[in-house]
DNA sequence: CGTATTTGACCGGCGC
DNA sequence: GCGCCGGTCAAATACG
């Protein structure tokens, strides 16, 4: 598939040649997603806000077949991705996500990771890539936007280091 | 028992 | 038209 849209930048984590940091980086990373987050929930207005259509494919007939919508469906997706220094792939950003399918990637000897926000209504997508050639390095991108609140406290410094703590054993 | 994860099959698009 | 490829579904299973 071709995806020159462009839409997908990705972030590289420079200077951390030292790795001895790295460690229990899975909500370390959060803050820096956090970070980055804020800069693009700005999202479009209320026009191109809802993204609910987004991979929304529930038409579907008995024979198993999807209904087509309309080609000329001018929503936009947002599609950012992350490139993180961690050693695991799951970064909890706050959010619930479910798992629905894994699939072997090119040029890459680790599979990639989709999940879904099991918000109803919420049709926020979400993989994860881990970068073969280089340990330690997690690809998340992630699609569409949340329209509702995070249940965790995630600004919680003492939630954060058990968390850590749970992690780095 | 309810919910999340696993895993193979399936689907649509694109290239040849 | 057929086969590859990336993405998704859905049934079974695991887990609390």
């Amino acid at each position: 598939m071709n995806d020159p849209s462009g839409e997908i930048f990705s972030y590289s984590s420079s200077s951390p040649s030292s790795s001895s940091a790295a460690i229990t980086s899975s909500y370390l990373s959060l803050n820096m997603l956090n970070n980055n987050h804020a800069s693009y929930e700005q999202m479009a207005g209320p026009g191109s806000g809802s993204v609910t259509d987004g991979g929304g494919d529930e038409l579907k007939t008995v024979s198993g077949k999807v209904n087509v919508r309309k080609p000329e469906k001018k929503v936009k997706k947002p599609k950012h991705a992350f490139q993180t220094r961690s050693q695991v792939d799951i970064l909890d950003d706050g959010y619930r996500w479910r798992k629905y399918g894994q699939k072997a990637v090119k040029n890459n000897k680790f599979p990639r990771n989709y999940y879904r926000c099991t918000h109803q209504g919420c049709n926020v997508k979400k993989q994860v890539q881990r970068l073969s050639h280089d340990d330690g390095v997690v690809v998340t991108t992630y699609e569409g936007v949340h329209s509702h609140p995070i249940e965790k406290s995630t600004d919680n410094f003492e939630n954060i280091l058990t968390q850590m703590q749970i992690y780095s054993r």
